[in-house]
RNA sequence: GGGAGCAUAGCUCAGCUGGUUCAGAGCAUCUGCCUUACAAGCAGAGGGUCACAGGUUCGAAUCCUGUUGCUCCCA
């Protein structure tokens, strides 16, 4: 292997990608071992990578890697889902750069040019994924609309219609205009945006009232005698008014009981109805009621018996009911109406107002309330297992603090509307007769017969233009992945299913991962996974959210490039808490890329090491205590992964790798520059180095395979790779060795002060001399505390030394010889401060101890460890009152 | 308006059922070092009334109440 003097990730990314794919190391297939599943939670095929997709991946490709190595038959699914809305488009985009029209197209034609689009696009963030290191059976991959999966949709839509759980009505729904079809509430993004309130005049229809006078006088401006006044930020929709609805309990609109208002420029007359749900202190506290525009106009016109005037058509234009300004856009129509308001003496004023606007996730138009005839899917019956599972703790939402949110909506959740107004998707199975009568069936001819069944004459029967909601498919996706509608009872099904784990964003907690719960729970009885890990949003460092507005989101690619795959996968997982948002800043991959070149540089000083065989074996220390600190931060380490923290796993690898291996272990056993090494020491640190590989695999795969294959692990076989090596085992640890090694660093980090307070060169050679009271056994370090502290003669002494530098660890004292003076005044002040500190802490203590109620109270041990600190206190102090008699004498 | 959550070092976060593994980690900062594995580095150091105010307790970052500020979800 070429050495080079950092570590050159693009090379070794491509070759170990292209060789685990080639040996198929990332097939799986149901076999006697124990499953570990995954289903990728689609991304969209009209999707690029972003910043999101690398952190929910890398987590997966994590879990995944990890089990794989645990010995576990490891699954990780991927595929993409067909995104509806997004994806047509996409597609009505592109045929119109090629000067076509979706309107002059026939579904079937457009569905040609919808997959051919697929085909050649529809794989790029799969791609992409690779580059990552993604370690899916990619054999495996799956679309939500291929055959298979579109059977398992209709042949479920059909089910749930047998069950009564599917039906068809008029609803309030949220439309969006310019992909001219309903979406559901949770694709419906709320804004805050300026907007203006229109303060309008409509006239009171009838008799003059009569002149009163006021009572109200500093309410005399809205109480005119013969007109009222309402706000709204929809002028365009008064055309579309029903009536004016006023609070019963109002004193100043008591007059207006029982009367009728004329809407402005149409001079239509509607009637003045009463609510106590108008607030009396919005606006004016008159209300404009326009049932077809608003959903709580809606609810109120239905309680009123109001009637439903629709004035826009499907595309956001107003139709001939408005009346005027037909078939201008609604917001053309808005800023037109205000003019003609104005000049009709109707606009009293305009105020600017801020409120929460929808818009469409998918086409970001703004959506509009809208009446239509639409299909839904009753959610009561299923939401309650659904919720029950989640409760159970038998799906374990990570973080738990999800378990509220979940619970809450599924306590009120609504029923879904199903039904988009598109053609890629699947086909709703209903049919209709001519007169508008149907039938749910899977064909035409079973169509036919439904209706001969049920008695009803038809001519021609005629599809449902509509098609199911992407997320239909989606919510069977952990089911049909594995071919369980078409073949209940296959191997795969029952062999990796229920999944294990699921990563997602919270977001889609409801409308997906609730949904996969009742599906899993109506089609299978079972779950379909047991943990969902749910990720956070992933942020610029200011607190953005990334978005391409912004241009705040760094192209993951160009970071892969930059940092490599391994340090890019590092950096974002260092600071991804469970849950918690990530403030992501490159500097994060910097110091994953960082990492990566620190592990290729320790192996550079290995494999530069000689074996002389006739050296005797002198780092028996070195080993046995790396050896059992391993072991310790190997427990630490499946402890973090079992409470699916992996940021903090990967923190402890880091350390046990920078610190523990690099900066102590291997200056304690590397021998001086271009001198050989004892073979015991050679081997030991060859397998800690092989461990350390396999313990950094999930995290870093390409650089660890890479160095895997290297000589110095001797010959390996074809398929002798890193990602299917044995994670290693916990071993039995030494805590006697753990614990005097942790001294002895202290020591070293003592005598590295000195030097560095005096400005000593750490290639001058100092004396050491040690006054033990501890159990630690120092003459067993001897050669270690030379070597890392650059120490030329250790001592054991009885007595303080004079004229020497000192510092003390656990109780015992250190002193280190000078050639030129110390600094008297300065060694006692430094003394009396630690001295004075110690003091206070040992009041503490003692008042502690003192206290009667402590010592009744408090758990015996922690009252032993508080004998425990006054007897080090005691002994300290009294080290340094011996010291500073010294200095005085 | 309803619900949930957060506030600890300059930044990002750990601190489980109150008690030296209680004030921690990584990064950043500062001071020395090009010490032949690594300057993408080495050695050392300095940073915090644990948002604020009360309360419970022998003892509170940790439990309770209130205040302030922020975030998210739902209407």
């Amino acid at each position: 292997m070429s050495i080079s003097k950092t570590y050159q990730p693009k090379e070794a990314e491509d070759k170990w990608y292209s060789y685990w794919l080639t040996h198929k190391f990332f097939r799986s297939v149901p076999d006697e071992r124990e499953p570990y599943t995954i289903v990728i939670p689609p991304p969209n095929v009209t999707g690029v990578l972003h910043m999101g997709h690398m952190l929910n991946n890398t987590i997966q490709d994590v879990l995944i890697r990890r089990a794989r190595m645990q010995g576990k038959n490891a699954c990780w699914v991927p595929g993409t889902d067909h995104a509806s809305i997004a994806t047509e488009a996409k597609v009505v985009a592109m045929l119109k750069e090629q000067g076509i029209s979706k309107k002059d197209l026939t579904r079937e034609e457009f569905l040609k040019y919808a997959w051919e689009w697929k085909e050649k696009y529809g794989g790029i963030i799969l791609d992409q994924l690779k580059k990552l290191g993604a370690s899916c059976d990619w054999d495996r991959t799956r679309f939500t609309m291929e055959d298979d999966l579109s059977e398992a949709v209709i042949d479920t839509f059909i089910h749930l219609y047998k069950k009564g759980w599917i039906y068809r009505g008029v609803r309030m729904v949220n439309w969006d205009p310019q992909g001219k079809t309903a979406v559901s509430d949770e694709e419906v993004i709320r804004k805050e945006v300026n907007q203006k309130l229109y303060y309008i005049r409509y006239e009171i229809a009838g008799d003059q009232l009569p002149a009163t006078s006021d009572e109200n006088t500093d309410n005399s401006q809205l109480v005119t005698r013969n007109y009222l006044i309402i706000a709204t930020t929809r002028p365009e929709t008064i055309m579309a008014d029903s009536a004016i609805c006023i609070n019963p309990n109002d004193p100043r609109y008591t007059h207006l009981k029982g009367r009728k208002a004329m809407i402005p420029l149409i001079n239509r007359e509607i009637p003045i109805i009463e609510d106590e749900y108008v607030e009396m202190e919005f606006g004016t506290g008159c209300l404009k009621v326009t049932p077809a525009h608003d959903l709580n106009d809606y609810q109120l016109g239905q309680k009123h018996h109001l009637e439903v005037i629709d004035i826009l058509n499907d595309d956001g234009t107003l139709n001939e009911k408005a009346q005027i300004l037909v078939g201008e856009d609604r917001f053309a129509a808005r800023k037109k109406i205000a003019v003609l308001l104005e000049e009709a003496g109707s606009l009293e004023k305009v105020e600017d107002y801020k409120s929460q606007i929808g818009f469409s996730e998918r086409t970001d138009a703004v959506i509009e309330p809208r009446l239509s005839m639409q299909w839904f899917c009753k959610m009561g019956e299923m939401a309650k297992p659904a919720l029950g599972y989640v409760l159970d703790g038998e799906v374990k939402l990570i973080p738990d603090k999800f378990v509220n949110t979940y619970r809450h909506w599924m306590e009120n959740v609504q029923d879904w509307c199903i039904s988009r107004q598109l053609w890629w998707g699947q086909r709703i199975p209903a049919w209709y007769n001519e007169k508008g009568q149907w039938v749910v069936a899977k064909t035409e001819a079973e169509a036919k017969t439904e209706f001969e069944k049920a008695g009803i004459a038809y001519q021609s029967i005629s599809q449902e233009e509509d098609v199911v909601d992407t997320w239909f498919s989606s919510w069977l996706w952990p089911i049909s992945v594995f071919d369980g509608f078409k073949n209940p009872d296959g191997a795969d099904i029952n062999y990796y299913y229920p999944t294990n784990d699921l990563v997602t964003a919270p977001e889609i907690l409801f409308f997906w991962v609730a949904r996969m719960i009742m599906a899993g729970h109506e089609f299978r009885g079972k779950k379909p996974f047991t943990n969902v890990y749910l990720t956070g949003i992933v942020r610029d460092k200011l607190g953005r959210k990334m978005s391409k507005s912004l241009g705040n989101s760094p192209d993951p690619l160009g970071l892969i490039e930059k940092y490599g795959a391994d340090g890019v996968r590092v950096g974002i997982l260092l600071s991804s808490p469970a849950g918690n948002d990530l403030m992501f800043d490159e500097s994060y991959c910097e110091q994953g890329r960082n990492f990566a070149n620190k592990v290729w540089n320790a192996f550079r000083l290995v494999k530069g090491w000689s074996v002389d065989e006739s050296l005797p074996f002198v780092n028996d220390k070195a080993v046995n205590w790396f050896s059992s600190r391993f072991s310790e931060a190997l427990q630490e380490i499946n402890d973090n992964f079992g409470q699916y923290r992996l940021s903090e796993a990967l923190m402890a690898t880091y350390k046990l790798v920078w610190d523990d291996f690099c900066a102590w272990y291997l200056e304690m056993v590397k021998p001086g520059y271009q001198q050989p090494i004892d073979q015991q020491t050679y081997k030991a640190t060859v397998s800690f180095f092989e461990d350390i590989l396999k313990l950094l695999h999930p995290f870093m795969p390409f650089l660890t395979e890479e160095l895997w294959h290297d000589e110095i692990f001797g010959t390996r076989a074809e398929m002798d790779c890193c990602i299917v090596a044995k994670m290693p085992v916990f071993v039995e640890i030494n805590p006697q060795v753990l614990q005097e090694v942790e001294a002895i660093k202290q020591v070293i980090s003592g005598i590295r002060n000195i030097r560095n307070t005096k400005q000593i060169s750490p290639k001058d050679a100092l004396e050491l001399n040690i006054r033990h009271n501890s159990v630690v056994d120092y003459p067993a370090y001897k050669e270690m505390i030379c070597k890392l502290g650059n120490i030329s003669e250790v001592s054991m002494v009885s007595e303080q030394v004079a004229g020497a530098a000192g510092f003390m660890v656990l109780t015992d004292e250190f002193y280190v010889p000078l050639n030129e003076n110390i600094d008297v005044d300065a060694e006692r002040e430094r003394l009396q401060k630690e001295l004075e500190y110690l003091h206070g802490f040992l009041k503490s203590v003692n008042a502690k101890l003192s206290n009667e109620r402590f010592v009744q109270n408090a758990k015996p041990e922690i009252v032993e460890n508080e004998q425990r600190k006054r007897a080090d206190a005691e002994a300290k102090i009294k080290a340094i009152e011996e010291n500073l008699n010294v200095l005085a004498g």
